[in-house]
DNA sequence: GCGACAG
DNA sequence: ATCTTGTCGC
């Protein structure tokens, strides 16, 4: 398969002003993402959206995955770290979530051995999205890469501003080294 | 009522 | 998510 690179890449700061409630991620961090991935909706041919946090594996099947991939009109995969809802199922020998009769999620091993939780968003199969997710991998990381390098940036970033009241989108570097 | 609970 | 020491594999 043809070797994918990173190609631009968009932060967006400010001060958080709603409060973590599981099941309602949305809210949190909706206002800072919309802005950023205008950013990058205006300049490329988007396809896909990969979302640190669950899709259809939420209380009402629209985590912030599938809450992302709505808004812009595009497929959407969710990828979290943890377990929101749903109970393991084995089935031929590999796991899921399954939550009120339905499998929500596919539990994916990292290049390490740790799990990660894969589920669809918008426009999307979990088989589609799992066969993702695998081939973007990069070891060592736990994150496929463009979510490993979007969680880097964004804590990176953290570090070095003051938090302000107003929202800035400012634009990063495409590496990894050059974020640190 | 009690425990669970993405980031 | 964040805090935080030592530890293990590549």
């Amino acid at each position: 398969m043809k070797k994918s690179r990173v190609v631009d890449c968009y932060v967006a700061i400010r001060r958080v002003c709603i409060p973590y409630i599981p099941g309602l991620l949305a809210f949190r961090e909706m206002y800072l993402l919309v802005p950023a991935v205008l950013r990058i909706i205006n300049r490329y041919c988007v396809d896909l959206m990969l979302v640190d946090g669950h899709g259809i594996s939420h209380p009402r099947r629209l985590g912030i995955a599938s809450h992302v991939g709505l808004a812009f009109n595009k497929p959407s995969i969710g990828v979290a770290k943890k377990r929101l809802i749903g109970k393991e199922v084995i089935r031929n020998g590999n796991h899921f979530l399954e939550y009120k009769g339905e499998v929500v999620a596919a539990e994916v091993r990292t290049p390490r051995g740790g799990r990660i939780f894969v589920s669809p968003g918008h426009l999307m199969e979990l088989h589609i999205a799992v066969s993702i997710v695998k081939r973007l991998f990069k070891y060592p990381y736990k994150l496929p890469y463009p979510l490993h390098l979007a969680d880097s940036i964004s804590k990176a970033s953290k570090k070095l501003r003051t938090p302000s009241e107003t929202l800035k989108v400012v634009k990063c570097p495409t590496s990894l080294d050059l974020s640190l």
